[in-house]
DNA sequence: AACCATGTGTGATATGTATCACATCTAATG
DNA sequence: CATTAGATGTGATACATATCACACATGGTT
């Protein structure tokens, strides 16, 4: 789990491409259920989220969906456009929570980040944790089996999304569907549901108004035989 | 399938980073069965290859392998530990076969990348064409079940080392145990065994000296509902 | 309060996949 | 060419996971 400080680092980390961002050319609201984008459309600009929340998923031809991260206010998406040949989004931006979006234009961005050297650090920094976080993500939802790639899932959101109770358990603050969690690691939701009330019997974790919290994160650590990854690696996103 | 002139294009590709990575400090011998570098080690150079073969891989606590790729002459490893913290390599990088390796200092190469915007594009150009090939590679490994897994990593591997025969026919031009695709697609080496003898009987593929030839490739393209996505995408790594 | 849509919970069953235990096969080596 | 180590091939079985079918819970709407 993040420390205070660890948590004080992460905020400090990426200001000046932050910066960049926040002098976007406009503002666009965005509504639940409505996709910002998807798959296979060209990419001319990203975004920078200022409020509500976005899915980033993948779809398979057969409809079943991956889901890779949940972004939230401060985060950027449509990055992996960036200096591509012909730039269409490789996700589906899905809302998720009513807010806005900060609209950059994908070709001031590139022209800026190459222009400013600080700007480049910070964003190959990003970009090389992006790729180490997802390694070892993978490695877990494919050895690990079904029970551990959902294990690995709540460990990884705990870091990403998880708040410190004051009894030392761990609220993940994103409202979670038993098909949401499915999505994420590659499995169905009666699967997820029966492994989830497997774990309430045990006091693991517990679930109020959509919201889960775990008790035992310790246990779950156990199971999948962590190895305590920095915490800038064991995230979803 | 890579065309003639796809290929070209390809090898064309990060000149200016190749260029650089060939002013190395210093050559080094590499031998079949060690390791050039262990996931965990603090990692103060990386290396280009410029003979040989080295198998990247990432190990399970309990013993599994995560197999992500297969690198030969020209191309770069342990390049995810630029621009990180307290690099360590985070991958495990195992000598196939006898080679030489050019070893470039990390600080010394972060230092000419932030330099050179053109460096610095095409660098950032090869990493977010990793995230993306990344991104579909594992989502096919999770959802398709491990007959698409097998399916989607033969696909790649002809897109990544695939060499095309008169009669049409792709030669994966790598010796290939079935332990080694079972690393690659998270499986075991009787599955993998059971499930190439099927696609031999069917007669679209065969094996000799250890190495594959697809025959039909259109019929694995069929089995996993490829959406025939670019050839920069559609590869192991 | 009755209704509906959406999500959750759960048994029965089918399917997929790993595991175990051997029997070959093959290529390298003395 | 005999031996051996490593690799492949295959049945039997156990285990994990998906699928199907439906009951139940919940919250919002008329």
């Amino acid at each position: 789990m993040m420390t205070a400080l660890q948590a004080f680092e992460e905020k400090k980390r990426f200001v000046h491409l932050k910066e960049l961002l926040r002098s976007a050319n406009h503002i666009q609201k965005i509504k639940k259920g409505t996709f910002l984008f998807q798959e296979g459309m060209a990419a001319n600009e990203l975004y920078l989220i200022l409020s509500g929340k976005i899915q980033m998923s993948k779809m398979s031809q057969d409809g079943k969906e991956m889901c890779f991260r949940i972004c939230s206010a401060g985060e950027i998406i449509g990055e992996l456009t960036l200096f591509t040949n012909e730039p269409k989004y490789l996700l589906n931006a899905k809302v998720m929570e009513d807010g806005e979006v900060a609209v950059i234009k994908k070709d001031y961005l590139e022209e800026q980040l190459l222009l400013n050297p600080t700007l480049t650090f910070e964003y190959m920094q990003w970009l090389s944790n992006h790729a180490r976080r997802t390694q070892t993500k993978f490695r877990d939802l494919i050895l690990l089996g079904k029970k551990g790639a959902l294990y690995s899932t709540l460990i990884r959101m705990c870091n990403s999304y998880g708040i410190r109770l004051k009894d030392g358990s761990i609220l993940i603050d994103l409202p979670l569907k038993n098909q949401d969690l499915a999505n994420f690691c590659g499995t169905t939701r009666e699967s997820v549901n029966r492994m989830l009330n497997a774990l309430k019997q045990e006091g693991i974790l517990s679930i109020h108004k959509g919201k889960i919290t775990i008790h035992d994160l310790d246990y779950l650590k156990r199971e999948v035989q962590c190895e305590n990854c920095p915490i800038e690696i064991c995230r979803i996103e």
